[in-house]
DNA sequence: ATGACGAGCGTGGCTCGA
């Protein structure tokens, strides 16, 4: 037997949330999002994967809950969005360092945080697979724009969480069968050695800063029961600046979520800070 | 070894995902 609802961490009062989520289609899954959103009271989420244009977004449904909403949205594939329980101070759409991508994979939003701001950065990771096309050098070359964006977002100390489906399984026992993902771009050396990058500018990956525990996984693929025998892999992450850091309360992955009709594959994955 | 699922786009059967 296994959690369904896994909390990490001391759960104490005073605490400020950020949550990410891959919601699969934000259309598709507006129930779901309305429901998990009353259950869970986030302040800020990041989506991934709206797979809409900004027009298309079900805002007034999400704002009835009282949340505000900034979208970067495509037709059809990809596309972010941030929302949020104040409005943001700032947003920004895309990534730097390349004006010929017209992938819609990134928004970052700042927030008033008591007497500093809070930066929230939602990316959607190339998947980069198959390997030996086009696909997977961009899923580096992505990577190392997103290592020089943060650096710079870094050097301004600010609290600043970096999350999203990353698209990469940092370590072995980030997956519950290891040999199905050697030759997959999630599980490659070079993606891994990206992401480790990322993180020793100076990066706390939340999760692992509050467990060591193995089977905790974040998407189960639709295919062959995945969910219902576990086998799952870690690849939503939430990268915490030291300032965002040295106020984590606890984390918490909404595995429930999985097992909710039309789920997405992935699940909310959410941290708290000392507000 | 392959396909299994699912969403979007658009009404047939692709592409894309992980």
């Amino acid at each position: 037997m296994r959690l369904r609802h896994l909390v990490f961490g001391l759960n104490v009062g005073g605490t400020f949330s950020v949550a990410t989520w891959n919601i699969n289609g934000v259309k598709a899954r507006i129930d779901a999002l309305l429901a998990w959103l009353a259950e869970a009271k986030p302040d800020i989420v990041g989506l991934q994967e709206i797979k809409s244009v900004d027009e298309g977004f079900p805002r007034l449904e999400v704002e009835a809950l009282g949340y505000h909403v900034e979208t970067h949205g495509q037709k059809g594939f990809n596309g972010v969005a941030l929302l949020s329980r104040v409005s943001p101070l700032e947003v920004m759409r895309r990534l730097p360092g390349d004006e010929s991508d017209e992938q819609a994979r990134y928004i970052e939003g700042a927030y008033p945080f008591g007497t500093r701001i809070i930066r929230v950065g939602c990316l959607y990771l190339p998947n980069g697979n198959p390997l030996g096309t086009e696909k997977f050098p961009y899923k580096l070359s992505w990577m190392k724009r997103l290592e020089q964006h943060a650096a710079g977002r870094l050097a301004l100390e600010e609290i600043f969480i970096l999350c999203g489906d990353y698209n990469v399984i940092p370590q072995a026992e980030d997956c519950a069968e290891p040999d199905q993902w050697v030759g997959d771009a999630l599980f490659q050396p070079e993606s891994r050695q990206a992401y480790g990058r990322l993180i020793n500018l100076g990066f706390t990956d939340a999760v692992r800063a509050v467990t060591g525990a193995p089977h905790v996984y974040t998407f189960w693929d639709y295919q062959a029961g995945a969910y219902q025998k576990n086998n799952g892999i870690r690849i939503d992450h939430a990268l915490l600046s030291p300032e965002a850091a040295q106020r984590l309360r606890h984390v918490r992955i909404d595995s429930h979520v999985r097992g909710w009709e039309k789920p997405s594959d992935h699940v909310p994955v959410v941290v708290s800070l000392a507000a």
